[in-house]
DNA sequence: CCTTCTCCTGCCACGGGGT
DNA sequence: ACCCCGTGGCAGGAGAAGG
């Protein structure tokens, strides 16, 4: 050990001896999981080596951590009803279909492709390297769902072990890639090239380091710390877990048939190698991209493979200028065989891309905008990954949204189309055009001043032929950085408040729409996307109080729970039938009365709710004169009071402030304690009867 | 075809917090 | 007092499902 040479140390090995020092008990741990410095020549020049094995493993727990804290989380992947907060680098550089997603994907992606449950597994398995205790039958799913994120070690888990190079003679260290392996040249060129990675291996892939933090020092197997557990799986790199366990691996650990590619759906085996870089990619393997092109939003579970974000937005007609719905507006899946502008004039839905994300940042240096020295390259400028943008290589290129009545065949009908823009100089561009809700908005007149814009800036639109409106939020990196990390050490806390996480801005003839940066749904309304937000995020949940059932908006809720009550606000005033929603009052009074609820007279009444716990007033259906009044009683229901009000607890401790609502999330807390207002609960009769009216 | 139900989204009122 | 913002109810349309 060092020690023992102190007295003959000169400087250098003493540094060196500090150096060991420091890796040994720097940080608590062990000196026998160090590799202490090596020695070079001790006559002449003094090279040092030391090599921090545990700093891999540190650097995971450590990344690891920080995700389960939601610290530096910059994305958000939503999977069924699951949000999973992560960061874009560490699953870009874990998964082939990340790092080819986050080009072009905000914030918030969804994935519907594949089961919460089982992502949460990979995502456990990508911050810790480890999958622990996974359920037999969730292991084919879970190779299956490895396959289409590109995570190689999870596609490949069907491989017999023994097929393993690491595993075949446990002779691994002896194997010339470890060997190699020590020489980080050769761990640099192992990376870059996948068939050195292979070497000595021709029948399975090799897993790669393309999906593992360690470096690839010690090639190990993995193992759970537990030593119940069921099943362990096999790595090469896993330097502060060398422990093999051949027992386990013979008797338990699953062997699949799926080591094969999954042809029907025409995913590739994942990529052994690491992400490249992108000027140097070549099309990989990836999850079909032809498929979710008419499904925007595929149903959860749905068997399709994971719509890659595309990069070439696609014209696409437009109905009138109302904008129901941002798909057929902003982006549009671009078939890859369907490149000609107008050659998608009926296309049914697509799936909305080709949102603009720049790259770099935008600078508003007072006269005009000047992008930073980086390589400015808007997404659609790099050559990109898939086979699908390779493939519209060159087409991509100097390719934006341009949004152009005149370019409609069909009167009325806006169309977005795909337009060569010719570089230039801007004419008007320099100064920010006007102040919009904390945002500037300025006006680009070509696509290559689209090209120096960064990911804080907004470009969605533009607003004529080669002109463009950039939204660029004020302090928007600062804001998000501060929220994310609130005072007291709960970064969720304040994540609601993050702006721009959850929406495009779309500016057309100077109308602002807001874009879910999910299902891509376009809302005049800020208010209307954030409330729809929730149906992704479920960042809040409105659980019914009488059934099962959680609803992702209050107004569902407080619907759904109506129809348990039987409750009747709604009456007509012809004939003083109630009825239970507006839609059969309507119904109702088109049918028997011949006369429409929307019209001018006031045809019915909307009685104040009785049964539940919700706003106490009424709007008098007067389309003249819709003012909201506080409604003296329908006196459609004659409601025993204590049994009618659910929350009467919580009604006295505010009897004495007025109308003053109480929040649902605290009645569902104390009740959900309490288990006290589902009906199975109530012993002969429900929580809430009332006297069924004669109109009932 | 009709009815019923759910979903959706613009609109608006309310309430809390900040200035 | 005013403004901003989040929340949530309402209107009314659209579409799906079922009879």
């Amino acid at each position: 050990m060092p020690a023992a040479m102190t007295p003959v140390m000169d400087g250098c090995q003493q540094a060196a001896h500090r150096l060991c020092q420091v890796l040994t008990l720097g940080d608590g741990r062990e000196a026998d999981k160090a590799q202490v410095p090596a020695y070079g020549d001790m006559e002449g020049k003094k090279l040092i080596t030391a090599t921090d094995t545990q700093y891999s493993g540190s650097l995971l727990q450590s990344l690891n951590d920080q995700r389960l804290q939601g610290l530096y989380c910059d994305v958000t992947v939503i999977v069924e009803d699951r949000k999973f907060r992560a960061h874009k680098n560490i699953l870009s550089a874990c998964s082939t279909y990340f790092h080819q997603l986050f080009i072009v994907a905000g914030a918030v992606v969804e994935l519907n492709f594949i089961r919460a449950e089982i992502f949460a597994e990979i995502l456990n398995y990508i911050y810790s390297a480890k999958i622990v205790r996974v359920k037999c039958d969730m292991l084919e799913e879970l190779i299956k769902s490895g396959k289409l994120l590109g995570v190689p070690f999870i596609a490949e888990l069907g491989i017999p072990l023994s097929q393993v190079k690491s595993m075949a003679g446990g002779e691994k260290d002896d194997s010339p890639e470890a060997q190699s392996n020590s020489d980080p040249k050769s761990q640099e060129s192992a990376k870059n090239s996948p068939s050195s990675s292979k070497a000595g291996v021709s029948r399975i892939p090799v897993i790669g380091d393309a999906f593992a933090l360690y470096s690839s020092d010690e090639p190990n197997i993995i193992e759970d710390e537990s030593d119940d557990d069921d099943v362990i799986f096999c790595s090469e790199t896993m330097p502060d877990k060398p422990v093999t366990s051949e027992k386990k691996e013979s008797s338990q650990t699953p062997t699949l048939a799926t080591n094969g590619q999954v042809s029907d759906t025409k995913i590739a085996a994942p990529s052994s190698q690491s992400p490249q870089p992108v000027q140097d990619t070549k099309p990989q393997p990836q999850p079909p991209v032809n498929i979710s092109l008419t499904t925007p939003n595929p149903p959860p579970n749905c068997s399709a493979v994971p719509p890659v974000p595309q990069l070439a937005p696609v014209s696409v007609a437009l109905p009138d200028q109302t904008f129901q719905n941002a798909a057929s507006l902003v982006t549009a899946g671009l078939d890859r065989k369907q490149a000609a502008p107008d050659a998608t004039q009926n296309l049914p839905k697509l799936q909305p891309i080709g949102i603009i994300k720049p790259k770099t940042e935008l600078i508003l240096d007072g006269n005009g905008i000047s992008s930073c020295p980086v390589s400015s390259a808007v997404s659609l400028e790099q050559p990109t990954i898939t086979h699908k943008n390779v493939s519209f290589d060159g087409v991509q290129k100097k390719q934006v949204v341009t949004f152009s009545p005149a370019s409609s065949s069909k009167p009325g009908e806006y169309k977005i189309k795909i337009a060569d823009v010719v570089s230039g100089t801007s004419k008007d561009s320099s100064e920010p055009r006007r102040i919009l809700d904390g945002k500037k908005i300025i006006t680009l007149d070509t696509a290559s001043e689209i090209e120096g814009l960064s990911t804080g800036c907004k470009v969605y639109a533009n607003i004529g032929e080669d002109t463009y409106d950039i939204v660029i939020p004020i302090k928007e990196e600062e804001e998000g950085l501060v929220k994310l990390e609130d005072d007291d050490g709960f970064p969720d806390r304040k994540r609601m408040k993050i702006k721009h996480e959850d929406h495009y801005e779309l500016i057309v003839d100077g109308r602002v729409y807001y874009i879910c940066i999910v299902c891509k749904r376009s809302y005049v309304c800020l208010t209307s996307l954030r409330r729809h937000f929730n149906v992704h995020s479920w960042e809040k949940k409105y659980p019914c109080r009488y059934c099962e059932r959680v609803f992702p908006l209050a107004e569902y809720r407080t619907k759904h729970e109506i129809h348990h009550t039987g409750e009747r606000r709604y009456q007509c005033l012809t004939c003083g039938s109630s009825f239970i929603n507006y839609q059969v009052m309507a119904s109702h009074i088109r049918s028997v009365h011949s006369m429409d609820p929307a019209g001018d007279s006031k045809l019915y009444r909307l009685n104040p709710c009785k049964t539940l716990q919700i706003r106490q007033y009424a709007y008098i259906a007067d389309s003249s004169n819709s003012v909201p009044v506080i409604s003296d009683g329908g006196i459609v229901y004659d409601i025993d009071p204590d049994k009618s009000e659910p929350a009467s607890a919580e009604n006295q401790n505010h009897s004495n402030e007025g109308p003053k609502p109480v929040n649902w999330d605290d009645i569902f807390l104390q009740q959900s304690n309490q288990n006290m207002f589902k009906p199975t609960t109530s012993e002969g009769s429900t929580e809430f009867e009332f006297v069924i009216p004669e109109s009932y």
